[in-house]
DNA sequence: ATTGAAATATGTTCGTA
DNA sequence: TACGAACATATTTCAAT
């Protein structure tokens, strides 16, 4: 067990480092590079990685195991291309509420709208920023006004279309 | 092939009709429904999501090859939970240029910030809003201060703490 | 933690409807 | 498009180190 002095008190914070130590999982050079191929294709054969890192396919898959296990790995998706399917806007909104205190009740009516992608309780000004996906500025404008801006307790919105997303990326291990 | 015809002049605009159809793919329930597992496990296999939907696997795989080759899946990736590995912070910040020319150089720069996970060129009054993922806020203050203002031709940002995410997800089909 | 080999499960191809 | 059966690969388990 670790404990950390605090060089001003005196005291030393055992909890502190005990939650900590129970957060954060330590993972080797071989997790980082077998989790760096299936970050990119889920899809990729464990023997293939196996072969590329030098270690067996049942080493492999025992790591994997345990890294699935330990949280580290929260699972996999089939990525699909919005634009191939028409869906060509994708947009930022600051959302202000009158009150803070609807933040759980206006999650759920956003959650609700299909095209809205993420929502995050943030800092400054907003309430919430969400992001959505839309067919076009004028499935966008709709979507403000009759879906948006209709959710009880919004008074305002501030929106931001991205006219080109130049970076998009998990954590990089 | 399609042709459109314009109530107007009178023209046929076949030239216009096949690059929409070159551009949109139109995907039938079944394609959806095929997806819809995917999109939440990307190694759920062909075989259960057969017998779920009520066809055979055959024909799933003949239908996952046409929407890989059609473009709609454009691959498939492993998560990894950031939290567990100790990174705690996701941020947004609003970067303004000096020039909006710089664009270019400041995205090339971005992208070697491992800490950068997502970049988009927007509309407003930043130049580029960038989400961003740390371990703290002393970490996100090091990269403000050490990485990203270092920047050249980053003349100010605005920083926005994700102090919970409460919606992440895909297009919904 | 790692291995190779065996056992099981899954993916892919192909002839046919 | 879809099917089922045959075939090819991939995964998981296991005894041993």
């Amino acid at each position: 067990m670790i404990s950390i002095l605090n060089q001003t008190t005196g005291i030393r914070f055992k909890y502190q480092a005990m939650k900590i130590n129970s957060l954060l999982i330590e993972i080797d050079g071989i997790d980082k590079e077998i989790l760096r191929y299936l970050m990119d294709d889920a899809r990729k054969p464990i023997l293939q990685i196996a072969n590329k890192i030098g270690i067996s396919g049942a080493a492999i898959h025992q790591r994997l195991k345990k890294l699935e296990t330990s949280g580290v790995i929260s699972g996999s998706k089939f990525t699909v291309n919005p634009k191939v399917l028409g869906y060509n806007t994708m947009a930022f909104i600051g959302v202000y509420l009158d009150k803070a205190s609807r933040n759980s009740e206006a999650v759920k009516d956003l959650k609700k709208i299909p095209e809205v992608l993420e929502c995050h309780y943030t800092t400054g000004n907003w309430s919430v920023l969400i992001k959505i996906i839309c067919r076009d500025n004028e499935h966008l404008m709709q979507l403000l006004n009759t879906k948006i801006q209709a959710i009880e307790g919004v008074s305002r919105t501030e929106t931001f279309i991205s006219l080109d997303q130049q970076i998009d990326r998990q954590i990089q291990l």
